[in-house]
DNA sequence: TGGTAAACTTGACTGCTATCAATTTTTAGT
DNA sequence: ACTAAAAATTGATAGCAGTCAAGTTTACCA
């Protein structure tokens, strides 16, 4: 895709969180936006570099991942396409926390700290989107911390697989996953090793509650497939 | 405490979220304010009931915690004196997702949704502010999260107990730590059992590290309790 | 102050999940 | 298509931390 001519301001009016922005003020906006290519395993931003802007991937996939100091890695998040990222450390004004990595060739876009703030001093109802974006977000979070503390690993793996059924509960009985990253990635997001992972996923095959090919996974009957969390 | 002579534009004034309020407007705020006690176990909200306002401890002790299908609990967060909680939810809409459980005799102001909004239409510095205390504890939850997945169960001891050295770095060697609720509580919040939480603290006690005296804990030097992580 | 419930500790045992190691399968570049 | 690297699987083993149970200490209230 060339850069040079893809119109940031109709992208950004696509995203829920600029949804309601008139189309005045996203010019504005993007004026405070640059847009860049990775390539597969180049960092966008590491901890401890200060923080200027906030990000939206557009095409490919973003992990972002903490660092042990012996040098484990843990995903705690992946962000696809549409997804933004990194939006709080604009409002604590802090050094990045965690550290940012495409994982295959990638265009994000990136949103100037000052044009925030301008749009928010400019109109409350991009505050509020803000507010309800990061809000998410932490809701997210308290999700996963629950997962974590309260489900072994088998839950979490089905919690997983179920997660695009929350939104729409329409499709209960068949239905296909498939994952949008390395089975060692969605094992790190999930905590658990990637050996383990593959010995779950063995086990929900052998049940017949799951079948898996690649990175696609066919789930024979969603209802079941919860059930079995016991 | 009386709570029909509390000043609640005075308190407000004194919390860091709205330490840039102007008066007129925290007048006003109050206005949307309400003040309750609660005794030791009674519950503040509970999961599944619509969230109209966020809260303040404001004096107390209180416990915000996840409940599994079985009955197990979590606890997510300690919130004692001047700290707030539950703001995420107000922004996104959708009913409580966790518990809030007084642990003691506990005063607790609660801020309506629309005070809330109408000072941020009204001030973005205090949108801003909001912005802040929401990415704040974000922040927190990242740290948690990583600490569940990169730290095994006494890493996450040894890390909660030197946390309120984290701020103020200067008494690095002895210092005394009060725990402010049950071990049992604490063990909670850090995902690992009162009998592990236990048997973890007499190690460090046996180690000569620390000594521990009820809820009181002496960590005689804070550079070779670090240390011991490895 | 005595008595009862809650909190905490300790011991023995179990198991979920990690680790290490060796293959096999898949992907990607020449 | 061939080859090297990456990803995924499988097996064997180990250990951190949970569970269950009993005992001890502490806290609270009449």
């Amino acid at each position: 895709m060339d850069l040079q001519q893809f119109d940031i301001p109709r992208y950004l009016a696509n995203l829920p969180l600029f949804e309601e922005i008139a189309p005045a003020d996203l010019q504005r906006l993007a004026q405070g936006c640059r847009l860049r290519n990775f390539s597969r395993g180049e960092n966008i931003f590491s901890v401890g570099m200060p923080c200027e802007e906030f990000h939206v991937t557009v095409t490919g996939q973003v992990k972002l991942f903490a660092l042990s100091p012996s040098g484990q890695e843990k995903v705690i998040e992946l962000a696809g396409p549409g997804i933004s990222f990194a939006e709080a450390l604009v409002f604590t004004g802090k050094p990045y926390i965690i550290n940012a990595q495409a994982l295959s060739e990638s265009i994000v876009l990136s949103v100037g700290k000052a044009a925030v703030v301008r749009e928010i001093e400019d109109d409350p109802r991009f505050a509020m989107l803000m507010l309800a974006g990061i809000s998410r977000r932490l809701h997210g979070l308290v999700h996963d911390v629950q997962a974590y503390s309260l489900h072994n690993g088998m839950q979490r793996v089905i919690g997983y697989l179920l997660h695009p059924l929350e939104e729409n509960p329409a499709t209960s009985s068949a239905l296909k996953v498939s994952l949008p990253v390395s089975k060692a990635t969605i094992a790190s997001r999930l905590s658990i090793t990637p050996e383990y992972f593959s010995r779950v996923l063995h086990e929900l095959e052998s049940a017949g509650l799951i079948s898996v090919d690649k990175r696609e996974i066919h789930i024979h009957n969603a209802a079941r497939l919860a059930s079995h969390c016991a």
